[in-house]
DNA sequence: AGCACGCCGACT
DNA sequence: GTCGGCGTGCTC
């Protein structure tokens, strides 16, 4: 027997199989889909076995080795995610093994050198009849100790060994009347207490959910527009029951950590224990837990953010995709896969449902509804008594004369009038830090990172000025080192900034600012909603991290500091980027019988990204940015592929990306539009400069199999690193 | 990724 | 003459 094996090793070279001996002790044991240990050249290395075969030994012209060990007695891959592997490294010209490595939690991944098992707990046994224990109680007059721990087994059989002194546990187990026994034990224990509510859906909830339980067992695109605080979630809850009496499994995938929480108490206050969750604010010994639990067909429900996609439920019923537009479904990084697209996969293999839900659909989806790709399902008014917000619009150009830059004088009066009633305030700024550049008065000089094409955000309370791209810190400046001058001035605003505002402006306020600065630790984001929902703050400051899905009965007043700072990013999303921010955090207003009002402050009052949020017009949005899409010959008209060209030096970097632009123009379809070659926004980060062509396309045969010949010409390039992305977030 | 093999410069 | 620079190529 021999087993063809995928080695570890992410580089393009090694992007193929190995052929090794199965020893004789493991031929009954080993399964495809295992990791095995290996000798590979001068190392031992982890691998996947994708086949097992007959040795025959004329296909060889060289010696095989043996297989080393195995790592576990179970196959991590089972044979859908090894076809779904495949599927990934095809669509996204990466290497199989990443593709593996990024289906799998960090502690099942080949050669992590993470060494994490399982957690054991040890409990204390009987060894032996109930009878002898009594008799050695009663005979025993001076083991006070002995007797409490022996007492105990009336009423129990087993006992927490920790719990007990180690001496009187020794005793105990010399005599053989006890036993130690080791269980498995999860790190992540989420007590639960079930209180179905017993919500009645609305007549209109009933009829969505019911439009998707009538067809569980067909894979189907769903797509659920509901305004903010239409009660998606219930329908969800609603579908999954069905999923479940069906003796199926869900998958629902949130957009982030902030939200998991919230959502995982509100699904295990209705279905109980069998919940697993995933995400990346786990350790990876709970990761690893808590996808063995899925392993272990214990759970019903797989929630958690991108990855969780790949969870190894074995009869899926329905997938679920809360807040389908957020971009971090899309990894940004080597295996650029997206959610979505697995799930479409999956969807089709499981023959199940695929619910997409959102406020704010991408266009892709959207108009992948309208043309009937998808099924449009939709939610036009809130549940119970609670209404959309009113929603002001503030110019601050006009404020700006009067004075005032951080805050307008409204929300300003009305951020005093919500303390004064005790009511909570949001507040979104969409820029961490204290101030975003710092430049010298006199000759225009800004302190930039010298690392990366990008100024440096001075964060006050480090007193330092850090680059959000590499990490590299400085001092802050006192004199320009340019012409000597020390009129160093602080431009834009960041979160810091605004709550030392804030602080002067309302010193009695309680404030709590949440964005990547105060969020690092784990579990600070649960912290920071929990605290702030108990009323322990009045203002919540933050990121766009607080914008989605968070629910806060008690918020009446959301503030937007300033809209524009992602209407600038030049981007062609940066206009949905922006109706979707403004639309998702002015959501967050009154959802319970109190009234919500929204203030947002621009300098773009009337672009239609920002005026239409006043209305909630989600469709009239639709169809501008569609028309601009449309002149623009951008998605979802034309797909586009971002072929980014990498290296330190300029001249080869530039080069490089010529030549990729007369390659594909000369192999590509003539329809095809290829823009570029051009620095990147961010001409340089980390030293390394960035270089892009964009393809436009809406149907190329051959673009995959050129993307793919200019993969393997620069693979072993040291000097160019070439990275594709098909349907990039960013350009 | 690691490591050996291999072919050219400055040194005990 | 050798030690060692890292360019190239291979690993079942």
């Amino acid at each position: 027997m021999v087993a063809d094996i995928l080695i570890e090793l992410g580089i393009e070279q090694l992007d193929k199989t190995f052929t090794y001996l199965v020893p004789e002790e493991l031929i009954n044991t080993i399964k495809i889909g295992m990791r095995v240990l290996v000798p590979f050249g001068y190392q031992k290395l982890e691998g996947f076995v994708l086949d097992i075969k007959e040795y025959k030994k004329e296909d060889y012209d060289y010696e095989l080795k043996n297989i080393i060990s195995l790592v576990d007695s179970f196959s991590v891959l089972n044979e859908e995610l090894l076809e779904l592997g495949k599927y990934i490294s095809e669509k996204t010209l990466c290497t199989l093994i990443s593709a593996y490595q990024v289906m799998l939690p960090t502690a099942l991944k080949a050669r992590q050198k993470t060494n994490v098992g399982i957690k054991e707990k040890s409990y204390i046994v009987k060894n032996v009849k109930d009878e002898i224990i009594l008799e050695y109680i009663n005979n025993n007059k001076r083991g006070v100790k002995q007797n409490e721990l022996l007492n105990n087994f009336i009423k129990n059989n087993k006992l927490d060994k920790s719990l007990y002194d180690s001496s009187v546990i020794k005793a105990l187990e010399k005599k053989e009347l006890i036993k130690i026994i080791k269980e498995e034990v999860y790190r992540l224990n989420n007590d639960v207490v079930i209180e179905d509510k017993h919500i009645t859906l609305t007549e209109k909830q009933r009829e969505v959910a019911d439009a998707v339980i009538d067809n569980l067992n067909k894979s189907f695109t769903y797509l659920l527009h509901g305004v903010t605080g239409s009660g998606k979630t219930e329908v969800y809850i609603e579908i999954i029951k069905e999923v479940i009496k069906q003796n199926k499994q869900a998958i629902m995938l949130v957009p982030e950590i902030s939200l998991t929480p919230q959502m995982v108490n509100r699904f295990t206050s209705v279905f109980g224990k069998r919940i697993a969750v995933l995400h990346s604010g786990l350790s990876i010994g709970e990761k690893y837990d808590e996808y063995r639990k899925i392993l272990n067909d214990e759970v019903d429900i797989v929630i958690g953010a991108r990855s969780a996609i790949f969870a190894p439920l074995k009869n899926i019923g329905v997938i679920i995709i809360d807040e389908e537009h957020t971009s971090s479904y899309k990894q940004d990084n080597h295996p650029r896969y997206h959610a979505l697209d697995i799930a479409k996969k999956r969807s089709e293999t499981h023959n199940c449902p695929l619910l997409l839900g959102s406020a704010t659909p991408s266009l892709e989806s959207y108009a992948r509804a309208k043309k009937g790709v998808y099924k449009l399902l939709e939610l036009k008014t809130r549940v119970g008594k609670s209404k959309l917000p009113i929603v002001n619009i503030i110019d601050m150009k006009d404020e700006i004369k009067r004075g005032n830059t951080t805050f307008s004088k409204d929300l300003k009066e009305k951020i005093r009038d919500r303390l004064n009633k005790n009511e909570q305030i949001i507040l979104l700024l969409n820029r961490r830090g204290y101030s975003t550049f710092v430049t010298c008065k006199n000759c225009g000089y800004t302190h930039k990172c010298p690392n990366c094409d990008i100024s440096l955000t001075y964060h006050k309370t480090t007193n330092t000025m850090r680059c959000h791209y590499c990490g590299y810190g400085d001092k802050k400046l006192m004199q320009c080192p340019e012409c000597g001058s020390y009129e160093i001035k602080d431009l834009g605003t960041g979160t810091q900034k605004v709550e030392e505002e804030l602080n002067k402006l309302y010193p009695s306020a309680r404030i709590v600012r949440m964005d990547v600065d105060t969020t690092s630790k784990k579990g600070s984001h649960e912290k920071i909603i929990n605290e702030f929902k108990n009323e322990k703050y009045d203002i919540l400051l933050g990121t766009q991290m607080i914008a989605k899905g968070l629910d806060f009965p008690k918020v009446t007043l959301v503030g937007v500091i300033n809209a524009d700072t992602s209407l600038n990013i030049p981007d062609f999303r940066s206009g949905e980027r922006t109706f979707e921010l403004l639309s998702q955090v002015a959501g967050r207003a009154g959802r319970n019988d109190l009234s919500g009002e929204v203030i947002i402050q621009t300098y773009n009052p009337e672009h239609y990204s920002i005026y239409l949020t006043k209305t909630h017009d989600y469709e009239s949005f639709y169809i501008k940015e569609m028309n601009i899409r449309k002149q623009m010959k951008y998605p979802p008209y034309y797909y586009i592929t971002l072929i980014r060209i990498l290296s330190k030096d300029y001249m080869k970097g530039m080069e490089a990306s010529k030549k990729i632009k007369d390659y594909l123009e000369k192999s590509i379809d003539k329809n095809s539009i290829i823009l570029g070659p051009t620095t990147s926004i961010m001409y340089k980060i980390n030293n390394v400069y960035r270089f892009q062509c964009i393809i436009k396309y809406k149907k190329d045969d051959k673009l995959r199999g050129a993307l793919t010949k200019i993969i393997n010409h620069y693979k072993t390039n040291k000097d160019i690193n070439v990275e594709i992305d098909n349907d990039p977030n960013k350009l």
